[in-house]
Formats: structure tokens, C-alpha cells, sequence
DNA sequence: TTAAATCCATGACATTTGTCAAAAAATAGG
DNA sequence: CCTATTTTTTGACAAATGTCATGGATTTAA
């Protein structure tokens, strides 16, 4: 299951219980409907987003043509890190791609519960070390490989992003053309 | 004047004195000369640089060729993130491209530091933060830009780079061949 | 200071990926 | 179950970037 609660556990085992409880407690849950628009961009959105259920995508505009900058399913964070982390105004947009369900943490919580408690700034800092170590991986797929290797390598990661989400967010997601991709499915 | 005191400050300005001090107190410091490499690829490398003086590079073999994976002047931490935050081999190899000044800190001191001070740990949350959102605009640059683009941003924000360092390490860091720079360079 | 090594520019051509247009296929919702 | 809508495939062609080869300029190190 993909419960806030194993995730936070499973980035720092060693949490006490009472720290853990007191992170918990203070998320919101919210439901939305599949193409809900959660934030858009330019809007200030300084949270902290855990999907539970469902599945999301965060976008741009770029020369009035969409960009999906980041795709995610159930279990996993996402957030704009300009918003949350520097309370900027987001660069991106965030919606829904099916009916999902989410838990937020607003920035300023956050801040206080670092504050209040050693070992959840250190739930924290471990949660941004996961999140550096994926965004490195990222980097170095669009730094080192072709198109065709950066989809094999989502096939082989994450199967069920292909099955579940259209052909042309992924392609985006991969920094390529929906027409591309569809020629490296089908071994051109 | 590119001290680590002044850097870590500037992270964390409210930070308490005895903590800044104690945290200084655990790097050391070594000179290299211009080509030494630090690191070479797969050696565990479990720590945090911080450049003094001096140009470095990270790099790695693809196909029997060198890809730069990023390039630092003074005044910057540099890392293998896989070495430092999860103890894994690097990937990368390390070296420097000017005679340099470094101060490194182990993995396990920094541990040990984090475990010590609330303070301390929120310093190094803070470095991570940092570190994403620098990575991230990296995602961005090669997500959204055409190679002129990310030229010209590093022109724009980073002026001395392309100064200091060789063409064919700027073209590699850009995810471009040599040849291509230059003719970006030179107008077609 | 000079020879060797490295670095940079340029031409010809190859490859990869993008663009535009249209049709086929799949899906959602009444 | 059927139609409207969305998604995917395909073709023809264009643009961006890479590869290979070469020569000149610059830098390094003895």
C-alpha cells in the first residue's frame, strides 16, 4: 500500500514514533477529478505533494506548445521546488491525468516541524537527498543517452507509466516528439 | 574572498557560532596540480569538495570517450553524489583543469556533525536544497534548450567557465560535440 | 626558445530528430 | 452500442547536430 506513512518510514527507519506522528498529522488530504489543474503556472504553490492515488503530470508552456516536466503514479512526491523550497512563484503547472488522491504539506509546516524536532529535519534532508539522487539520474539520461535509450530505460523502470499515460506526455516527459516516440515503439 | 566559512554562512546566516566552528573544524584542505585526478571511476569517493582555488572537472567514459558531467570554478562544492550521500562507487571520474586548493569532509564526519547539532543538520539540508535546485535547472536546460540556448545561458551566468576552460570540456559539459560549439561560437 | 602536444576552426557529408499533414485506431460518454 | 473526440501511426521533407578529416593556431614543457 501506498500509505504516506511507509513512505516516510522507509526514507528514515529510524524515526522515533512521536516525531513520525507529528509529521502525519499535519498533512491535508484531497481528492480531484481526472484533468483537474491543481496549480497553474505563475501561481505561487509552496506544497509538498504525496500521491497516494492516481496519477499527475507538471507542465510548461513553451513557445505556446505544452511540456511535461515530470510524470508520477502513486507513491511517489512531487512538487514545484521553486515554490516550496524558495516560495517562489511556480514555473510549472501541475494536473491530474486520472482521478488521484494527495496529501500536501505546506512549506511553512514543514519549516516548523524541522524546527521543532532534530529528527525530522533529518527526515527531510534524507527525503532531499532522494529526490538530488533522482534528479541527477535525469540529468545524466538527457546529458548521455539518445531518445531510444531514454525510453528503454523507463520501460525497464517504469513499466506503468507507459501503460497508463498517453503517448505524447511521456514523449515530452522524454524530450522528444510524440512522433518520435511512437517510431521507437515501433522499431521505426 | 572564496572561503568556506563565508559559503557556508551565506547558506545558513543564523547559524550559531560553536556550530559553524565545529563544522569548520572537520574539513581538511590539500592543494593539487593542474590534470591530477582526485577520483577515477567506480573508486569510492564518500566526500564533500569544497573548491578554494582553482578549475575541476567531473567526467565519465561513454563508449571509450570523455563526457564532462560538470565543470567548477572557485567559490563551489562539488561531489559525487553517489560517493557522498549514498557510499556507492562514483561514477564519475574527478580532476582538476588549474592547480587548486580543496577542502574535503568525510561522509561519516559529516554524519557524525549532523547527529551532533540540530543546527548543523539544518546547514547541510540547506546545502541539498541548493544542490537540487541547481540540478534541476540543469534538467530544465536540457529538457527545453537548443544547444545555442544553453551556450548562451552559460555565457550569461557564467561567464568566466568559457574563459578558463578548454572548448571541448564546455561543448562536452553543454551535451554538444566540439565542433558544434564552435561554430555556435562563430556565428555559422 | 623551440619542438611536441593540444586546441580550435572548417568543410563535406551522415544521422537523428523535428515539423507538418493526414489517416487509422482507440476511447469516452451519452 | 454508436458517435465524437482523442490518441497514435505514418509519410515526406526540413533542421539541428554529429562524424570524420584536415590544417592552422596556440600552449606547454623541456
Amino acid at each position: 500500500m501506498h500509505t504516506l506513512q511507509n513512505k516516510l518510514t522507509s526514507l528514515y527507519p529510524e524515526m522515533s514514533r512521536p516525531d513520525l506522528q507529528l509529521v502525519l498529522k499535519k498533512w491535508d488530504v484531497a481528492t480531484y477529478p481526472r484533468h483537474h489543474v491543481l496549480v497553474r503556472e505563475g501561481e505561487y504553490s509552496p506544497y509538498l505533494y504525496y500521491l497516494a492515488m492516481g496519477a499527475v503530470r507538471t507542465y510548461y508552456h513553451k513557445l505556446d506548445k505544452e511540456v511535461t516536466e515530470w510524470l508520477a503514479l502513486e507513491g511517489t512526491f512531487f512538487t514545484s521546488s521553486l515554490g516550496f523550497y524558495r516560495n517562489l512563484p511556480s514555473r510549472l503547472a501541475i494536473a491530474f491525468l486520472e482521478p488521484s488522491k494527495v496529501f500536501l504539506l505546506h512549506r511553512d509546516q514543514m519549516e516548523a516541524l524541522c524546527s521543532h524536532a532534530h529528527g525530522i529535519e533529518r527526515l527531510f534532508r534524507k527525503l532531499l537527498i532522494e529526490h538530488l539522487l533522482v534528479t541527477q539520474q535525469r540529468v545524466d539520461s538527457f546529458h548521455f543517452e539518445t531518445a531510444q535509450q531514454r525510453y528503454e530505460h523507463l520501460l525497464e523502470q517504469n513499466p506503468s507509466i507507459i501503460q497508463r499515460i498517453p503517448l505524447s506526455y511521456i514523449a515530452s516527459f522524454l524530450g522528444m516528439t510524440q512522433e518520435t516516440l511512437s517510431r521507437i515503439r515501433n522499431v521505426r
